[in-house]
DNA sequence: TGGACAACCTAACGGCCGTTAGGTAGGTTG
DNA sequence: CAACCTACCTAACGGCCGTTAGGTTGTCCA
């Protein structure tokens, strides 16, 4: 007699689905997947698919609403935490936001990577979850940062979800290790890059408004 | 008799075709849009693209190797500049970057919104020119912090671009005015962001490694 | 034993895609 | 005026796409 249940028993059809269109979404992007693809990884049949889903795009709703539940349970997680002071609370959370981010690669990522090229329709219906995640940070920013305007936190945070998320374009996790990484950010927010000992003048001189060209991010590998 | 000569002639077909196919690539993507769709915003026919490109990957090249052209013109135009402490020289790249990168919108943007998904030989044609503007922002950022490893500077370059490239998804250089935005930016990499006045005890506790999940970035608008 | 149901497959549909071969109109040049 | 070149157009090609209607298979329950 074999044992009584298989609590973690081996995924089913949809959850098999849902990781591979994650992984090919990711990195060949929404519109260069074909169903044909997906259906191919999990040895299925296009056609099949459309019994766990009602199309593509809805397939794609799913993903993304899982991601964004990923990532709010993780910083809700640190937000249950004792009372820290507020530089540990700020590495706290973006140590969190970067670990949940890579941990659970396709799903996560897939915000960052594809949900600009998603279908209008799409993205609207997953827009409220993602606002409920980023008011979460915003207010974040605002208690440890009392100083600052609404519209200098709205940036901040911005600017720092920027940093955060680029990371996905270079950081392989399987390689390195998050945690100094993670303290690097946070440092570098709170404290800023300036050398320590630094005793150049703090001149504050204008630089002069121009009209120049500038630059890109970085992949850290082409699958495509 | 009409003037001698038009120093300003209304555009060819080829860079009517060119701005054209960028601002499509940049709010629908470079797999979502047709060469029929592209050929209908310049009143022409698809087939007539061929005589400018000689396909719709060609046409891709051609808008990414302007791009970096333009923001390594802006990187040189600031560095050919009088010496300037080190804190202002960050302020006057940081504003030239975003300044270039808002300005000439279609073009530069396209490098952050359409490079990752763009087909793997469009984007190893053109790994080499965004590797030498990359290693000039490297190179400055190196002189600037002479007390970081190669790797934090590595890191540094990049959670910047990440800052900074981000801010096409929400900043609307029609609306809002570049230089306070760039200023922030740049204060906050150089000094940080945490309030001056803290009287916060600087504990230093390393929050415990967990893995929880966590976020996303944030676009302005939907085209698609 | 048989019916119900879940989980697939088969085969095709219309449609849009990038691309090409072969025109053609209009200006310029000898 | 003729030859030529530039800058398009027409019409079609094969191919892949998302999607659907209608099977087929296996398992579970009564």
């Amino acid at each position: 007699m074999p044992a009584i249940a298989t609590p973690t028993k081996e995924p089913s059809g949809r959850t098999r689905i849902v990781d591979a269109a994650a992984t090919l979404f990711v990195d060949r992007g929404y519109a260069e997947t074909s169903l044909r693809d997906i259906a191919a990884v999990v040895d299925m049949k296009a056609g099949s698919l459309y019994y766990h889903f009602a199309s593509k795009d809805d397939l794609l709703v799913d993903l993304f609403e899982r991601g964004i539940e990923l990532m709010i349970e993780g910083f809700d997680s640190v937000e249950s935490d004792d009372d820290l002071g507020p530089e540990d609370r700020l590495l706290a959370h973006v140590a969190t936001h970067l670990q949940v981010l890579h941990s659970n690669h396709p799903l996560t990522t897939l915000h960052v990577t594809t949900f600009r090229n998603a279908p209008a329709s799409v993205r609207d219906t997953v827009v409220p979850q993602r606002d409920s995640y980023e008011a979460k940070w915003t207010a974040l920013l605002a208690e440890l940062l009392p100083d600052r305007t609404k519209t200098e936190i709205g940036i901040l945070r911005l600017t720092l979800f920027g940093a955060m998320n680029a990371s996905i374009e270079w950081f392989d996790a399987a390689r390195g290790n998050l945690d100094p990484f993670a303290r690097l950010v946070s440092e570098q927010f709170w404290h800023g890059a300036a050398p320590k000992a630094s005793t150049t003048a703090r001149s504050s001189t204008t630089a002069k408004s121009r009209t120049v060209p500038s630059t890109t991010s970085r992949p850290k590998r082409g699958t495509n």
